[in-house]
DNA sequence: CGGCTGTTTCGACAGCTGTAAAGATAGGCG
DNA sequence: CGCCTATCTTTACAGCTGTCGAAACAGCCG
């Protein structure tokens, strides 16, 4: 269970929020995505994880950074893991985990066409 | 109150997911923006106001097309426009909501990094 | 085996989602 | 002018889901 279970991608269709509006269904699928970004916990896990770049990072480094205690930190990368936007990869004692970028840009392509309605400025 | 109450936009600091890692503070003004875009039938509002472009969509236009009542609409509009997703403006009997393309923009822009670590295809 | 790392299970608490009923605002008609 | 209708919002309340921590469990190394 090293990889992501599930994928709101799996659609396979990166529909703009815009133009055509969104079925009940694809709504429905990139709302888990969102979902799964819209915690403050989460949304620092995974710029943590995505500040290393390279990728691997274990998991002793990221609760060192937080406030929360261990089963916690480890349910917010469950929910990130479920939601395919991270794969954790056991390297002997430790886990590393590491950012996957089509999930992300898959979300971030969804926003991005209604943010350049008519902004300008 | 026809204007957006608060916004996450208001740092005026579009830091990006990636590199510099997200404080406490930034990582809970964004999620606050994408708590408020995590629930399928706010997606789906957010995608038919924005798939007018002119932007003008009147309320009753909205909620014909859901299986929800119309408080829940307004209660799910009113979080939208809360977030500083849109804005609401009463021309007569009936009110227009309005996509604010910045806030959408400062979101997508934090994805943005992340998903282009080494994604290419 | 003993210690370490990370996860899972279980329970409590808070917050969110949805509906019904009542309240505010604007326009039409007798 | 008074009242009604229509649109949209707010309030109050049931049901559900999500968040968090303490304790217990699974994988790895010396």
């Amino acid at each position: 269970m090293s990889n992501q279970e599930i994928g709101f991608g799996d659609r396979c269709d990166p529909v703009p929020l815009a133009r055509p509006a969104l079925t009940a269904d694809e709504a429905a699928a990139l709302a888990a995505g969102f979902k799964a970004v819209a915690d403050p916990t989460r949304l620092r896990l995974l710029s943590l994880i995505a500040a290393h770049a390279g990728g691997e990072v274990c998991v002793c480094d990221l609760t060192s950074g937080f406030d929360l205690s261990g089963p916690t930190i480890s349910h917010h990368l469950k929910v990130l893991r479920e939601a395919g936007l991270i794969t954790g990869d056991r390297r002997g004692t430790w886990i590393y985990y590491r950012i996957v970028p089509s999930a992300l840009a898959t979300l971030a392509q969804v926003l991005a066409p209604a943010a350049d309605l008519e902004v300008s400025a």
